[in-house]
DNA sequence: TCTGGCTATATTGTCTGGCAAGATGGGGGA
DNA sequence: TCCCCCATCTTGCCAGACAATATAGCCAGA
């Protein structure tokens, strides 16, 4: 096995810090994010900027149009259930298999411990181990697709967190229960029950989440009727 | 609804052309495609060609290190694996959700019917209302970014596509029988049933790939453990 | 008051030219 | 034979510039 190293250009160290600096939610959708203010502040060239932003663009962290400003994505009620939607449907598949195989990822079960350990005293804390405990599953069945595309949608979960900074979104307790249930429920090999309590779980985070983006609260997650007819019969 | 219109930069129509002349099979991963090359292939400035081919990078289509020149990416039996596993994955939760609502896509019938239609004739030919097939399945879920991340394999999937061209991978017969009971067990509301067909028809068509790219086959689809336990425990 | 068009400004798209740094391959010296 | 150095190619990044476009503000006219 080769070692790896990997070399960072200065078009991806600005964005990576570009990045950091909008899901830590410094950088909002309001402020425009022009190619000069990124170059002067970083004290690069215009077209450096520009490679770095369109990088982020490309990432669908940032959206701009022809001769538009860039700035960050404003994601509203729509967006926030398409992405849990789509997190449901990569992850419960997922969970079907780790039942198949009654394989309990190690690094999940570890993230949950870390999730019990945080306790109630703070609501945002308990993200980066939630997080974790999702992409850990993810990760486990090995394939390297499947787990860029989570990724990317937990790019977008996590954008979507800072702007609910203060809510109060679930308890750590109900967190940390339904997770312990999920594992077991892999272990039983029940992957049909798994994946119906993560579409409870995720269902409920997301109907929450939605509502704090001043979207009318969906269904609750127990009549899972997610599919609208609606968009049946499109192309 | 605001009408919708798309203005295309140079940088874009250069990409897209990159990009079908890519998928036709026309640039192959042993050529290099330097910046200058394409630069004055299309009678634009180097930083113009630039972007063009980090637009591709970015889609996964084209690779580059630092410094190194860009190529085709090329893709080995390892990464058709990853394909249509992701593939699997994505399609199969989507299909148990349409047999929740039975809800069976006109789209995708009339694919099959396309694809009925070619007959035993020309092998490649079946593989444009193949994919349609499938992607109209995903589309009728209405979820954009599932849409947008399964596109993105089908992409992969036309990639690896351009090196088997004469190839006969399965007989437009079967294909078509398959797809039918996969609308039927929709319409019948069985789910399960649904996603493990979906299991064989593509890991068959997942194994003839592999083969053609000279990778050992591995279990025909029939049972179905494409879960390998030494990647259960990393993070 | 409202509408329409004009203008000024800000911003992006693209080009030219250039230099430095890294990668690559070949030839000369040990 | 092996290793090192160097020429060459290619990319990363820069400076400066101009054109095209979006945006807002202003002014004149209805």
């Amino acid at each position: 096995m080769a070692l790896r190293v990997t070399a960072t250009s200065i078009v991806d160290a600005i964005a990576i810090d570009l990045r950091v600096r909008l899901l830590a939610g410094e950088l909002t959708p309001d402020v425009p994010l022009t190619e000069t203010e990124v170059a002067t502040s970083y004290d690069v060239a215009r077209p450096t900027a520009k490679a770095a932003i369109e990088k982020l663009v490309a990432e669908g962290l940032l959206v701009r149009g022809l001769h538009k400003t860039a700035h960050v994505v404003r994601l509203g009620p729509d967006s926030v259930r398409d992405i849990y939607l789509a997190r449901v449907y990569l992850e419960s598949e997922v969970l079907r298999r780790l039942a198949r195989a009654r394989l309990v990822p190690e690094g999940a079960a570890q993230a949950n411990r870390d999730i019990a350990a945080v306790g109630e005293r703070s609501s945002m804390e308990v993200v980066e181990p939630d997080m974790r405990f999702h992409t850990s599953l993810i990760d486990a069945v090995g394939n390297e697709r499947t787990s860029r595309m989570y990724r990317s949608l937990v790019s977008e979960v996590r954008l979507c967190m800072t702007r609910v900074q203060s809510l109060q979104l679930l308890t750590t307790a109900l967190i940390h229960a339904e997770h312990q249930k999920l594992l077991e429920l892999i272990e039983a090999g029940d992957g049909e029950a798994a994946a119906e309590l993560l579409d409870v779980h995720l269902g409920r985070a997301r109907e929450r989440l939605v509502e704090a983006f001043g979207g009318e609260a969906g269904p609750e997650a127990d009549l899972p009727s997610d599919l609208v007819p609606r968009a049946a019969f499109v192309r």
